[in-house]
DNA sequence: GTGAAAGCGCTAACAA
DNA sequence: TTGTTAGCGCTTTCAC
């Protein structure tokens, strides 16, 4: 059977489809006809169609979340806080990976469709094709992560090039004096900030040794792969890994034990984004939590701000890292402590 | 600036605006009509308007996925394959976790108000109201987990009866003869099936003994705080812990670590959901993988199926379970082997 | 093959 | 306060 219209239960209630409107919506109508449309519409099973609404009122109610690589425990843990702020504002959130179909840029490209009121887009790489789909989106975008200056939309990013530092930083205050970093593939905006972090941090150190090589992309197997080249050769092995997140970290920690190194006595290992996973892992993995749940939490605030006033500015907000201590790197005291960043 | 709308399209094209609709469709129309469209629109930047294509044709393209605990890597998986197969059918998937904001029920209800062609709803408790809810549905739903006989649902179960009899056999093969169960809350439906589950299992073989407990919920810390309870006190300890899931076994490790017990060697440890954190985990974690992105996959093909065809049958899909056997419960041998599930 | 017109279900001007 | 009516942007009969 079909769901009952506005004009059935006007009919029912006796009065004009206006009537009934307004006495749904809270608009002005007599406590009498209310009463009669209220009743009415429960009598129906009536509630007001959607798409209908939709389309009067130039207003979807939903949002878009588009992810690169859903799955991934830092989207998904973006996702989840975007998800929370979003529904409790009386939106509904629609996810989009450009990993299954499309492209980024095509997901943006849709937002033509009109299907959306705005959407929050965590791009693995900013190209002037994503620019040029950004600027030119009839409703508003959220980016999680870099866009180039000018480009006048709002952004959440994270800070990991501090991250880095705090990382370095603590590895050098534990002794460590030779670091290999081990980054994903370099290419991509996480992978050449990282990269960076890194160079500069160690450049704060006079007495350290570094190198870098780069795993295939961001997974555990990737950088079991990696960790197994760089650490197996003959030459002398590093005393830490730095590994540009915490899956390639537990790759780093597999091949360790596949190579007959202990950590952190002969290797010290650190990943980042703080996930589960670098909690699970034992030892427990030094990450650096990068706030993906709070950078959810400020892109959906972000967007609906936006929403709300269209006209204000852009607005770049910056989510401070914090270090996470675990064994991984710890030389012998195995409790956790948290350090911040400024 | 306003998005074009198709009338606009059809005035710069010199057609009507049927033309144009039909010229845009592939519907029949001449070639010369189309090629003046094609070109107007492009000029334009037009793209049909979603909403009032959905009012129209009385579909929105869209579909949702209602999970209880966004943030639960099984779930997570589950949805990871329901993305792709509803993306690559032209949909678009909306998430609503019951968590954020209502129960379960309550999304089921809002599909009056049309917003989406059909739903997947992936339910912790099944109650009268909730199924009131799925038979009264304007649309589609399709149930991940189990629903009493009668309600003419499609529906995906897991077996996690014979999941768990994998678990207890090969625990018992491997020597084990004293078996705590540490289950999840036993009033959701996964943590009935599981005790079900295991004392049948149990009962198969005679010279074992073994007990049961519950952690508050499917969570590490709960599991952790549950196994120092039933592991730290005096009396007999058991030789194998068979916990409700993932989640519950790590904990397990973290209380044994804490305990002094060494895995497997004093303790076996299995998991159940095969995620992750499971391979991750050191020594890893001997689980049962329910089938999770499967039933997601399943889910998603049975509800496009009755879209398309709203009068069949209704289909119940078991999805059969498949033991991942991990350091946690060898005695010596390390090598993972699989053994599938007839 | 094409155009005029109806109508999907709703909200909001406007008039009464 | 209420009812009549227009119209959101689109697709699709129906007559030509």
């Amino acid at each position: 059977m079909r769901r009952p219209t506005i004009t059935q239960v006007a009919a029912l209630a006796g009065v004009s489809i206006a009537s009934a409107s307004r006495a749904l919506n809270g608009q002005i109508a007599s406590a009498e006809t209310v009463e009669k449309v209220r009743r009415a519409a429960a009598e129906l099973g009536y509630v007001a169609d959607a798409t209908a609404r939709s389309l009067k009122l130039r207003r979807t109610q939903q949002l878009a979340y588009a992810v690169a690589d859903i799955g991934n425990p830092v989207y998904v843990e973006m996702m989840s806080a975007v998800e929370r702020v979003v529904a409790s504002s009386g939106y509904r959130l629609v996810i989009s990976s450009s990993a299954a179909a499309s492209s980024t840029v095509d997901l943006v490209h849709d937002l033509g469709r009109g299907y959306v009121d705005g959407m929050i887009v965590s791009p693995l790489r900013v190209t002037d094709e994503l620019v040029a789909a950004l600027t030119a989106s009839p409703v508003p975008v959220v980016v999680l992560g870099r866009v180039p200056d000018g480009v006048g939309v709002d952004t959440v990013r994270a800070d990991s090039v501090t991250g880095m530092r705090l990382v370095v930083d603590h590895l050098v205050e534990a002794g460590r004096r030779d670091l290999l970093f081990l980054n994903g593939p370099a290419d991509t905006t996480p992978g050449l900030l990282r990269q960076q972090g890194f160079d500069d941090a160690v450049e704060r150190h006079g007495d350290v040794r570094s190198r870098s090589t780069t795993a295939a992309d961001f997974t555990i197997a990737s950088g079991y792969r990696a960790a197994l080249d760089a650490l197996g050769g003959a030459g002398p092995r590093p005393d830490a890994v730095v590994a540009a997140n915490d899956l390639i970290a537990i790759g780093v920690l597999h091949a360790a034990d596949d190579l007959g190194l202990r950590v952190p006595h002969d290797l010290a290992v650190t990943g980042m984004d703080n996930t589960e996973l670098a909690e699970v892992a034992r030892p427990g993995v030094t990450s650096v939590d990068l706030g993906a749940h709070e950078r959810g939490r400020v892109a959906a605030d972000l967007l609906l701000a936006r929403i709300a006033d269209p006209g204000r500015a852009a607005h770049t907000v910056t989510v401070a890292p914090s270090l996470h201590v675990r064994g991984s790197s710890a030389a012998g005291a195995a409790s956790a402590q948290e350090r911040s960043a400024g």
